[in-house]
DNA sequence: TAGAACATGTAACCAGTTACATGATTAG
DNA sequence: CTAATCATGTAACTGGTTACATGTTCTA
């Protein structure tokens, strides 16, 4: 289980309120792991509780007070030794690829390939760009942006993959799907 | 949820029971949908109760019973129902992905690059012998297998693209991390 | 003044994991 | 006789999703 451990690496690089870490996952970190505000909201409260964050209480008159939070020591050591640790293998699951094998309505599943193709399309001019934005010449990366810009690259070379297994597909079953 | 979709896809190629099913989610249906033996027999029950599966009991003394599930006309149209939905675009999770933004212990994820290398290899082989052995001419796949060998070449691509990722990130970290 | 952005949460539910549990049959 | 394979399950828990709920502040 990662987010807590998304959620440390994005507060160790700025303190932040839930919904500012709601927004980091729809962006950057957002690249390689989602998470919706109440889940966010519901973890920080269970990583406060541990002592891995903090929180800097702004009291507002009528709603919810605003909570910024920081890392702690605590949630220092925990990303070291999150860190240290051998990652597990992702789990693999495809709804598309269960699709594809049954081929039960070639017409459908080539829409579907195309749909799915212009979002990877999307998603790769979206990596590109940023990369392009922040780190215009590869050999000049700073240490401290490695990590981040090798999680980049991760998702350019996925994208660009998923775009040409898109194209193997339409390849094969589109003639069949429209004569 | 696509589990009962693979379940009902691996049926309409073979009636089995759960014991058979959960060794094809090791295998072949298990290169894009993993499942443990629990969440088969759970999922068969309820998809029994929704009659989109039949079971033949064969009574066995002292035990419980042998059931063979077979796929209904009605599992059948729930399959193709599935298909011609659009299929949700994966969740990205991935530790390996956060740990490297956070880039807390390069030593660390040195090693952990290297094993997911292997393992990706160790993949990339397995997938590749069984396009060799199943489909040695790609120019002469049937339509009724078509699906599977899609769905398989998704798989070698991704294979492929994990490996380029790792020799990418072992090109950058290596050296830093030995000196 | 209306709508977007800021801000925080609860509750019910569902899918999947981990741990536990049992027993028959077959091959070495 | 022993280990692997065949075969089926229950229970507790956890992480994540969906639906619901509220209120403020800023900008056009």
């Amino acid at each position: 289980m990662a987010l807590e451990h998304a959620i440390l690496v994005s507060l160790a690089e700025q303190a932040a309120t839930g919904y500012d870490l709601a927004r980091r996952f729809d962006a950057s970190i957002g690249y390689f792991w989602r998470a919706s505000h109440q889940q966010i909201y519901k973890t920080l409260a269970r990583m406060e509780a541990d002592g891995w964050v903090s929180a800097t209480i702004e009291p507002r008159e009528g709603t919810a007070d605003k909570k910024t939070y920081a890392i702690t020591d605590a949630g220092r050591e925990e990303l070291t030794r999150f860190s240290a640790e051998p990652s597990p293998r992702e789990a693999l699951r495809s709804d598309f690829a269960v699709k594809l094998r049954g081929l039960a309505d070639v017409a459908a599943i080539v829409e579907d390939t195309r749909r799915r193709r212009a979002d990877h399309v999307e998603r790769l001019d979206r990596y590109e760009a940023s990369a392009k934005r922040h780190y215009p010449d590869p050999a000049a990366i700073e240490e401290h942006e490695r990590g981040a810009y090798l999680a980049l690259r991760g998702g350019i070379l996925s994208e660009r993959t998923g775009i040409a297994w898109c194209d193997e597909i339409l390849g094969q079953l589109e003639t069949r799907s429209e004569r």
